[in-house]
DNA sequence: GATTCGTGGAC
DNA sequence: TGTCCAAGAAT
């Protein structure tokens, strides 16, 4: 494939064609209501490997409940975590809250302005930082996402693996050239944008595209051959038991999970991986050794769930058992709550379904 | 540099 | 039904 460079194409030509057709066809987005660099940062953390219509509600509910840098900053870890509820890539909004309560106390409540110091807060990469910068400061960075790496990588014919990491610097020298200093905010919405709605991982609308004039793909008719990405490995399996585990208060047995790792900090139902399903001398020896329950199990799951990770596949078969006194030999902390009081606290969307099928019966 | 970290939707 | 994701960052 014959390679092509920014110098290549009519740079004036594109900058004016992508920026008029961004605020054209924009879409009306919440986040878009204005520059306040606190809402451009919360709309940047949520929409990381996450879906527009996705993000819109947990959105809304987040701005609503924490309107201010200093309102999450002041917020608890329980209250941050249940609004991220079911959002998914939990250490999001923890170090959200972390760098909001340094900007606090380092920079008078007020977002940092340079990509060294944004770039210095927990959770704020490159593309992050270009985003606040150009969206919030309009400074003239880039912001290289995968929108605008499948984008660029047809317009300027660039063959390298977009799923390695390196490849993204190559984005951004060229963004350097490329980027509108006059507008900078609409040149890096408009690439996403182009991306999301014309310029599509699969059958992208060329003949609808602005920048269809300056694109070496169309031209070459490869836009179905970029960009170039390599695929990823499979996710493993493994099978797990889950326990309504009940007193006779009629209380339920959560556990909070460790604040590093899979799931950090959120609640879930006592659980462990199981080699052999439905295996009651398995299932009532791990009770016992995890949690210190010495509890009648019964033999046949009441709920089987598949919780799919990007790397790990949970088949979790929910059981119940009877206790009225549990010890974990792990640091996590255990608690005894109310049916009203789990919903409370923040579950991972299998132990979700537990509380919503298993429990209320719904 | 490769792996870890969620979830629900599109095809 | 399985695959691939979608506005990435931390480790």
């Amino acid at each position: 494939m014959e390679l092509r460079c920014t110098e290549q194409i009519n740079i004036q030509a594109f900058r004016s064609q992508l920026v008029s057709w961004f605020y054209h066809n924009q879409r009306d987005l919440p986040w878009r209501e204005n520059r306040d660099p606190y809402r451009v940062w919360v709309s940047e953390i949520m929409l990381q490997q996450t879906r527009v219509d996705t993000v819109i509600p947990f959105y809304l509910n987040f701005m609503r409940q924490f309107p201010t840098l200093t309102a999450l900053a002041d917020a608890t870890e329980d209250e941050i975590l249940k609004a991220w509820e079911g959002l998914g890539y939990y250490s999001r909004v923890r170090n959200l809250q972390t760098a909001v309560r340094e900007v606090v106390s380092e920079y008078a409540g007020v977002v940092p302005n340079t990509r060294e110091e944004i770039s210095s807060l927990k959770g704020v990469g490159p593309y992050t930082a270009g985003a606040i910068l150009s969206i919030a400061y309009s400074k003239a960075e880039p912001a290289v996402d995968g929108n605008v790496m499948r984008v660029l990588s047809r317009v300027l014919l660039i063959d390298e693996d977009i799923a390695k990491a390196k490849t993204r610097k190559t984005f951004e020298n060229e963004l350097y050239q490329l980027i509108d200093p006059e507008d900078p905010s609409a040149f890096n919405q408009g690439l996403m944008e182009l991306g999301a709605l014309v310029c599509t991982p699969t059958s992208p609308g060329c003949l609808l595209c602005p920048v269809q004039s300056e694109c070496g793909a169309y031209k070459q008719g490869l836009q179905n051959e970029l960009p170039v990405k390599s695929k990823k490995k499979k996710a493993i399996p493994k099978q797990m038991a889950a326990f309504i585990v009940k007193n006779k208060k009629g209380q339920f047995l959560i556990e909070k999970r460790s604040e590093k790792g899979l799931l950090a900090g959120l609640w879930q139902f006592p659980n462990f991986e199981i080699f052999q399903a439905d295996s009651k001398q398995e299932l009532e020896q791990g009770l016992k050794a995890e949690y210190g329950i010495n509890a009648y199990t019964y033999s046949d799951s009441v709920q089987k769930i598949e919780h799919v990770f990007s790397h790990i596949i949970w088949n979790i078969n929910v059981y119940e058992a009877e206790a009225e006194e549990a010890i974990t030999t792990k640091e996590t902390p255990l608690r005894w709550v109310t049916e009203a009081e789990l919903e409370t606290f923040a579950f991972p969307v299998s132990h979700q379904k537990i509380i919503t099928h298993s429990i209320r019966g719904e």
